[in-house]
RNA sequence: GGGGUCUUAGCUCAGCUGGGAGAGCAUCUGCCUUACAAGCAGAGGGUCAUAGGUUCGAGCCCUAUAGGCCCCACCA
């Protein structure tokens, strides 16, 4: 000790110089250790595009104090960090930057885009990296993996391989949702529905008449959204049911432009209430179509190229854009008679959600996933709360989309990611899936084969991410020994895309859930509440917020005032308010150090450094009061945190160090610090050993919360080599002398009252004599300003200045009032027996309250009345009476106490 | 169409399994008091969306209504 402190907590520097101090002495790292319990968290991967966003920020911060807390609490805690290749954004984003070199990536090559996309890696998949270091993430950094490293690649193989053999991943030909900018299939997940208002256009086929021929006189009339499909139209559909149209039976329409006929089918999926009750029938390119059509054998016709342009199906329309074609479409329809009229219409429209695309839904051969057997697994551990999800309302959710499963396509048109382990046979074009290339065909003999060029969506290596990174599919120590995970952190955004298929896969590759709790959080919206988004320019940068306010206080503003899964608002206001917060534990902290040097300097020794036995004796009612408030705080904590009430439990540490600590028991203690003569020595060393060890446990309690300013003054107080961060979490001691502080508690409860008295009427009239005091008030606080106001009254009428008791403690059996000139002391005896007194009369009056609503409420019941016996009614009215009588005493002396 | 969620102080939000409403910020008053003006001491401010119901007792449970937000499905 010895040197300065500053009067602010400035964080800067600090910061970095305690990460780096960790990082040296390895406290994040974690390894087997039999003797310990493991207690793991796995890393929602941050992609390697990525800069780090207030949702990592959040998202990390919640994982970091788990981690810290169990890590302190005695568990082997592993925090397995890493990076996610994010295959399709990552692409977009090196696309884009080719772009302005006017580069395309098939100049390239695989080879080269490949190539360049490693680099990409090396180059910004450390950013993110270094971000969450500033943020405090006490990750084990030596464990760092990535999606496509190498042991993930085997992973991924191993699973496919697998799965194939299983006969779950399979080959077909389905329709798919299609990205024509990315150029590439999507997942179900992936799509994003949005409102958009177009057009219903009403057209009419003319029926086949009897020779072949469109009708000059029939006429089917439908309406569609997508009128350029019209060329890849096989059928047309009706309802079977729908006796408007049973003479349509075995007819035939005929199709314009294209001019063929093609048959009316009937099928339950027409809807006779919407529209004509006549749908066209596109099984290329649309969901449903393609189900009408499989059911009635109709043909397939694609009609669109891969970049939404009109292939050769289209006839004269080939070559055009999608849009143009419908234009031009219409307007032909238009001439010839057909189009009936033109609707607005709103409607919603499949988009993808990396590029906003309108999503063409086209039939491709894509490597998908079966589901219904792999959900079941998944649905079980959830419902039998093998797997809680936090909130539970999530569980809906969850279950929402695990009812309505359909099997995953997992095969991307691109080449950033997994290439997928298949290999056709350049002679027979058999598949061959394995995790080498195959020597020879099966099949044929041939010994050439070319890899299949797709790879795998990102989320099939993301899904492994709980044992992939453990070391499966090797069998390894550290798999047995940290798997299943025990927290997943996450946002509820990513539950479909992440969650859910990280436990079917826990399941059926371990045997074994990923993790027993997952813990959800919502987003961070903008102060207007909206989405922060870089097209709004909204967005703020946790980095930002660090280097301007702290680490900590970012931490501690994301933390506070939220519930699980509930979004939140982000405000600057808030975090100074954490800010200032850091500010307080600061100078309290300071004012404690002060105190020990002044003690030290003066006595020579340091009579506080003993253990909490030996200075028993010493402790007066207030240190035993904040020891017992500290102790309770230990218990609520604990257990909040058990249950994940991150913000509530870091709320009560709050209250407790600002209200509790420093603006009671700091002021409380005062006095005796104060004190010029050597009587009060013992006293004093009960006051600094409380004042410390109070500090120290607190200090734990926050340290998850805000590591760094709690390791600075952790170790400021008690040696540089120390760590906060491996220091014992504090424990819940139940049996430590209830009794004894019990009536600690009810002393100083009582003196607080008073005094809040006091200053309610100093600060009322702050300018009037003191006398007016003296006869207002509870009796207690009567008693203090009877032995007080002669004093008051002279200091008063002498100098002319105002009177104001602005601090106020309780020292030993004194009252004591500080105000600016001087301390006066009063006899504390009478004041207690008062208090006493007050918080039993209190407690009756509380009691009788009860009583009366409850015994009101019978005799104001009707049915009671109805049905009750005579002689209870009469008890109770009895009773009723009774109460009310002794609850007018105990009021009216309450009163005559001033209350 | 299905589901979820919210409506609590001027603002933003807490409030765990029902037992006399809280925080931060803002406002007003008084203070540069030797830890802290990023502070201290006080004050004001809420029929907890509306209407019913269950209960001795409802911000909390049930039903309906109004408004906001979100997710899923997507009838062409």
């Amino acid at each position: 000790m010895g040197k300065e402190l500053a009067k602010t907590y400035d964080p800067k520097g600090i910061e970095d110089r305690l990460y780096q101090k960790w990082l040296d002495k390895k406290y994040f790292h974690a390894e087997v250790d039999e003797t310990k319990k493991p207690f793991t968290i796995v890393i929602p991967p941050p992609n390697i595009t990525g800069q780090l966003h207030m949702g990592h920020a959040l998202d990390n911060t919640m994982q970091d104090i788990l981690i810290r807390y169990k890590r302190m609490q005695g568990y082997n805690a592993l925090w397995q960090p890493g990076t996610d290749h994010a295959s399709i954004a990552t692409e977009v984003r090196i696309i884009e930057a080719l772009k302005e070199e006017g580069v395309s990536k098939e100049d390239l090559g695989r080879e080269g885009f490949l190539k360049r996309a490693w680099e990409w890696k090396e180059e910004y998949g450390g950013r993110i990296i270094s971000q969450l270091k500033k943020l405090g993430s006490s990750c084990d950094w030596d464990r760092e993996r990535f999606t496509m490293d190498e042991g993930c690649n085997k992973a991924v193989t191993e699973v496919f391989c697998k799965m194939h053999e299983k006969g779950w991943i399979y080959k077909g030909s389905r329709i798919i949702n299609w990205c024509p900018v990315c150029n590439t299939s999507i997942s179900d997940a992936e799509v994003e529905y949005e409102e958009q208002s177009g057009h219903f256009w009403h057209i009419k086929y003319p029926l086949v008449d009897e020779n072949g021929q469109p009708s000059k006189t029939e006429f089917l009339e439908f309406a569609t959204t997508r009128p350029e499909t019209m060329l890849g139209d096989t059928a047309v559909a009706v309802n079977p049911n729908d006796e408007r149209y049973t003479y349509l039976k075995g007819r035939q329409v005929w199709l314009p432009i294209v001019n063929k006929a093609i048959p009316v089918v009937e099928d339950e999926y027409v809807d006779m209430e919407f529209g004509t009750g006549v749908v066209k029938i596109t099984p290329a390119h649309d969901p449903n179509d393609f189900e009408v059509g499989k059911r009635h054998n109709l043909p397939e016709v694609n009609i669109l190229n891969d970049d939404a342009t009109i292939n050769a199906n289209g006839g004269k329309y080939e070559g055009l854009d999608r849009y143009e074609a419908r234009k031009q479409i219409v307007e032909e329809l238009k001439a010839e008679g057909l189009l009936v009229r033109i609707e607005d219409y709103s409607h919603n429209v499949g988009t993808h959600d990396r590029c906003k695309t309108t999503i063409e839904p086209m039939i491709k051969k894509q490597w998908f996933v079966k589901m219904d057997e792999l959900i079941k697994p998944a649905v079980e551990a959830v419902k039998k709360g093998e797997i809680q999800l936090i909130p539970e309302r999530m569980d809906k959710t969850y279950f929402n989309w695990t009812d309505n499963i359909r099997d995953w396509c997992i095969s991307r048109q691109l080449w950033w990611g997994h290439r997928i382990p298949a290999y056709y046979c350049d002679g027979c074009g058999e598949i061959v899936v394995a995790k080498e290339a195959p020597g020879t065909c099966p099949k044929c003999g041939g010994v050439h084969f070319t890899q299949d060029e797709d790879t795998l969506d990102t989320w099939f290596s993301s899904a492994l991410w709980p044992f992939s990174t453990l070391g499966w599919p090797e069998m390894t120590e550290d798999l047995k020994y940290f798997y299943p995970t025990d927290v997943l952190v996450t946002g509820y955004d990513i539950i479909f895309f992440w969650v859910i298929r990280m436990i079917f896969s826990g399941y059926e590759q371990m045997g074994d859930k990923p993790f027993h709790t997952v813990l959800f959080h919502g987003l961070v919206r903008d102060s207007q509440g909206r989405k922060m988004s870089k097209s709004l320019g909204n967005g703020i940068d946790p980095l930002e917020i660090i280097d301007q306010y702290g680490a900590d206080a970012l931490r501690l503003t994301l933390i506070t005032g939220n519930a699980p899964g509930n979004d939140m608002r982000f405000y600057y206001e808030r975090v100074e308010a954490s800010r200032n917060f850091a500010n307080k534990v600061w100078n309290a902290s300071r004012f404690i150090m002060m105190n020990m040097e002044q003690a030290q300097e003066k006595t020579g020794t340091r009579g506080w450094e003993v253990s909490y036995d030996e200075m028993k004796q010493y402790l007066e009612p207030a240190d035993k009061w904040i020891l017992s408030k500290l102790n309770t705080l230990i218990r609520d904590v604990t257990d909040n945190i058990d249950h994940y009430e991150l913000g509530i439990a870091v709320q009560k540490v709050y209250d407790f160090i600002w209200d509790e600590f420093c603006d009671w028991y700091i002021e409380m203690v005062k006095p005796r610090l104060y004190q010029k003569d050597s009587q009060g020595q013992d006293s004093n060393n009960a006051a600094l050993w409380t004042l410390k060890n109070v500090l120290l446990d607190a200090l734990k309690l926050l340290h998850p919360y805000m590591p760094f300013i709690t390791e600075e003054i952790f170790c400021t107080v008690q040696s540089e080599e120390e760590s906060i961060m491996i220091s014992k979490w504090p424990v819940f001691m139940p049996e430590k002398d209830y009794r004894e502080e019990e009536e600690a508690i009810g002393l100083i409860k009582e003196a607080v009252r008073g005094i809040r008295n006091v200053r309610t009427q100093m600060n009322v009239a702050p300018s009037r004599k003191a006398a007016v005091f003296v006869v207002s008030g509870t009796e207690a606080v009567r008693k203090v300003f009877e032995e007080g106001s002669l004093f008051f009254a002279s200091l008063a009428g002498a100098s002319g200045v105002t009177v104001q008791a602005d601090k106020a403690g309780i020292a030993g059996d004194a009252v004591s009032v500080v105000i600016p000139q001087a301390t006066v002391y009063i006899p504390f005896a009478e004041l207690v027996d008062i208090a006493q007194e007050i918080e039993r009369l209190q407690k009756e009056e509380k009691r009788l309250h009860g009583e009366l609503a409850r015994v009101n409420g019978m005799l104001n019941n009707e049915k009671f009345m109805a049905k009750a016996p005579e002689a209870k009614v009469e008890e109770e009215r009895a009773k009723l009476e009774k109460y009310t009588q002794m609850l007018a005493q105990v009021r009216e002396r309450l009163g005559q106490l001033g209350l």
